[in-house]
DNA sequence: ACTTTTATTTGTCCATGACAACTTTGACGA
DNA sequence: TCGTCAAAGTTGTCATGGACAAATAAAAGT
């Protein structure tokens, strides 16, 4: 029984499943010749799934810097090349962490998440969370571009970490705690994992979380805020929006909120932008740091 | 400080904020002559914050089976009148149900979350999730249709039953358990509540819950489904997916996936739609019965 | 070597048109 | 009055081709 007839996406699917927009895929098609689907009677467009499992790898180079006209309409070859030559973290990861790593591209769930609470008790969760968790967070997005770790062993691996995440803010919540802080991210953001690192470390500072869970739109983080009486709104960016997708979210986020009420964002999408009235947190040592100042005044 | 000029919204933020395509978003302009935004210089279109608004009404309605036609076009006053008018679940609410809907109202998470805790502790689990947690979903989706809870309350309803749910399933896993079922949602459906709901039925059942979270593509899961040797996969959809997409997923999953792995599909999206291979369950209890006969063969 | 200007690249938007899938309406006979 | 079936209308999604601002790279000037 052949199964190509069953692996044809058409451009909608294809948009879904790889992030990259309809009108981006035509338009790669008329200038890159790539990808090249076969055409249906009516001319819709039916895309082989080799030539969506390329654009799957073509994504992860543009979303580590490499640009288009370089990369789309390489062969499979050429492009599994540039993968493995993209630029590697320095730094050497500690032997637990590469022990962390090990289990997570052997897909060992449950050892995977035993490992990683032991090493939250053993190092206390401050550090855990910048020591291990931010470090291990980068060794697996890299191995990602490199496309040494597939998409749901990266799921695999949030899960456990949100597993054990939740279940240690779960003892720190304090309806008490100041300041309050409304947790969420913007629509278009789908990345909760940063979003729970924020939370535990927060929470571990004394702060009041209340997490909104991702993708809440502007209005809606607006009437929360309002609702809740929070001193400020903390919002996550990971890689996956552009630049100029965060920077509008965040103007608009500004001119909507109350002035008394301040904007903190994070994450790996946000580095070096900066929008009036938002303060960019770097890592979660600023955050900690962050809180402190503001439980003192 | 005048703010409209912040209040401004292009096509692609809307889509997003919506989940309203761009496709649609100008063809209803076409023929309903609505939203009907202003535009800048270059004829891009930019949406009011209150054609924003009334678009989420709008889509409410839709879901709730209305047509456009009949809909879009509509005068704010019109549209909640017919929001208002929607068909009402028959069934009278419990007092519990309705004190932890009244809790929902009013913004409170954390004695929502020990209400609800509690709701479970008392009953047993099973009862708690198809007794309480099921019926109490239906009232909050009611109430968001007719426009009574906010998308920030809905968010926070979520965030507290995740918080209740992935505290008792940590207790029930058990990595022995039969048959290993994988967890997971098609790109396109970013609701996971179900899902949550699901591996805490299948935990109480014995069996081996491996979650992947939502939004896992169709190739990733048949590749995590043969690594993690699962006996089936079980996909949760909402109604945010139409029936269309939903069934192009499902056959595809059929044909990818080996014949021995079995798929089981639930959630309110899914509800008569059928496809070869493929079993819907309708409820709860129904899978923990289907779970019994697979342990007993 | 550093800044400024020019050229190229790139994603997203626009208009218009088409059509399959679905729903409603209307005609017809039992 | 009711069910059946065909005709008419509705609706979301896809197609084409063109445009342009923002971002990036290349070139020129100091």
């Amino acid at each position: 029984m052949s199964k190509t007839k069953f692996e044809l996406f058409n451009i909608g699917i294809v948009e879904r499943e790889t992030g990259i927009g309809k009108d981006t895929l035509r338009v790669w098609e008329k200038r890159y010749g790539f990808p090249l689907p076969i055409r249906d009677e009516r001319d819709d467009r039916f895309y082989p799934a080799e030539q969506v499992e390329k654009l799957h790898l073509i994504k992860r180079l543009l979303d580590s810097g490499m640009r288009p006209v370089k990369v789309v309409g390489l062969s499979m070859e050429e492009l599994k090349c540039l993968l493995e030559r993209l630029p590697q973290n320095q730094a050497v990861p500690s032997d637990e962490l590469l022990m962390l790593f090990k289990l997570i591209k052997a897909n060992q769930a449950n050892p995977l998440r035993l490992a990683l609470s032991r090493s939250m008790l053993q190092q206390g969760l401050g550090d855990f969370l910048s020591k291990t968790l931010t470090p291990l967070n980068h060794l697996v997005g890299e191995a990602w571009m490199r496309g040494e770790i597939r998409i749901f062993e990266e799921h695999l691996y949030s899960q456990q970490v949100t597993t054990v995440l939740s279940a240690v803010i779960a003892t720190l919540r304090d309806s008490n705690g100041s300041p309050r802080v409304l947790l969420t991210t913007l629509p278009g953001e789908a990345h909760a994992l940063g979003l729970s690192m924020v939370e535990a470390t927060l929470s571990l500072s004394g702060a009041h979380c209340i997490m909104l869970g991702v993708q809440t739109p502007i209005s809606e983080i607006v009437l929360a805020a309002n609702t809740q009486q929070v001193d400020l709104v903390a919002l996550s960016f990971s890689a996956a929006m552009t630049p100029a997708q965060i920077k509008i979210g965040l103007t608009k986020m500004r001119n909507a909120l109350p002035q008394e009420v301040a904007i903190w964002a994070g994450g790996s999408g946000v580095s070096r932008h900066l929008t009036e009235g938002v303060w960019v947190v770097k890592s979660l040592f600023e955050l900690t740091e962050a809180v402190g100042v503001w439980q003192a005044k």
